[in-house]
DNA sequence: ATAATAGGCAACCAAAAGGTTGCATGTCAA
DNA sequence: TTGACATGCAACCTTTTGGTTGCCTATTAT
């Protein structure tokens, strides 16, 4: 899970992300397109996003294409984003209140 | 948003906010209780976590009272995790329909 | 066959990240 | 009021990260 978290700590690869979600299945060189980073840079984007198991890969003759697999952002909803959420009324009343206590 | 991502790609970060989230209002000192870090490496990722808006403090005395703000991890939720479970099954099924068609 | 196309690999580089040590400051208690 | 405690600030160091250039390999089209 830290690996997730880590790729989707740079904005370059979850424009990546957004782009396979647009369409899926590119190759290296169309997701490379209008992007002001060199070939290399993108491949090793998308290394850490395959590592991280966000991104599959299918080799078809001399082209790459790449898919994107949804499974580990949908972990990071269930898994973490909603351990935080149980308790997010009482966090913030919590925080009012101690806010208010400020100026006793 | 992106401060949010970065300050949350750290695993000693996020073991921060689970401590707050377990107690919330904890002081530097007690935050750095067990960890294998120094005080100084702590107020720097609490720096970090406060700069996203994860974290929200309050001096009382001589003390500073660490709160988590649950709310940029629910909007990381809402406005970036929801975005690709739509669409999830299809990009699945599609993913499965191409790598049958590997063996064609 | 051969040229163009799609991608892979490795060395290198600058900047950012994560951490440290040392010292300064503000607050509380005896 | 003075010592202990809680935190702040700054310089410094090492590793990681994001990117580059240069060259190599495999596949396809002519």
């Amino acid at each position: 899970m830290n690996e997730v978290f880590k790729a989707l700590a740079d904005a370059s690869r979850r424009s990546l992300l957004d782009r396979l979600h647009a369409k899926n299945g590119q190759t290296l060189n169309e997701l490379c397109d209008g992007l002001a980073m060199t070939r290399q840079a993108v491949t090793k984007h998308l290394g850490i996003l395959e590592a991280a198991n966000l991104v599959t890969t299918l080799r078809h003759g001399r082209e790459k294409l790449h898919y994107i697999n949804p499974v580990p952002i949908h972990q990071i909803g269930e898994r973490w984003i909603k351990k935080f959420e149980r308790g997010k009324l009482a966090a913030l009343s919590e925080l009012k209140r101690q806010l208010e206590k400020r100026d006793e």
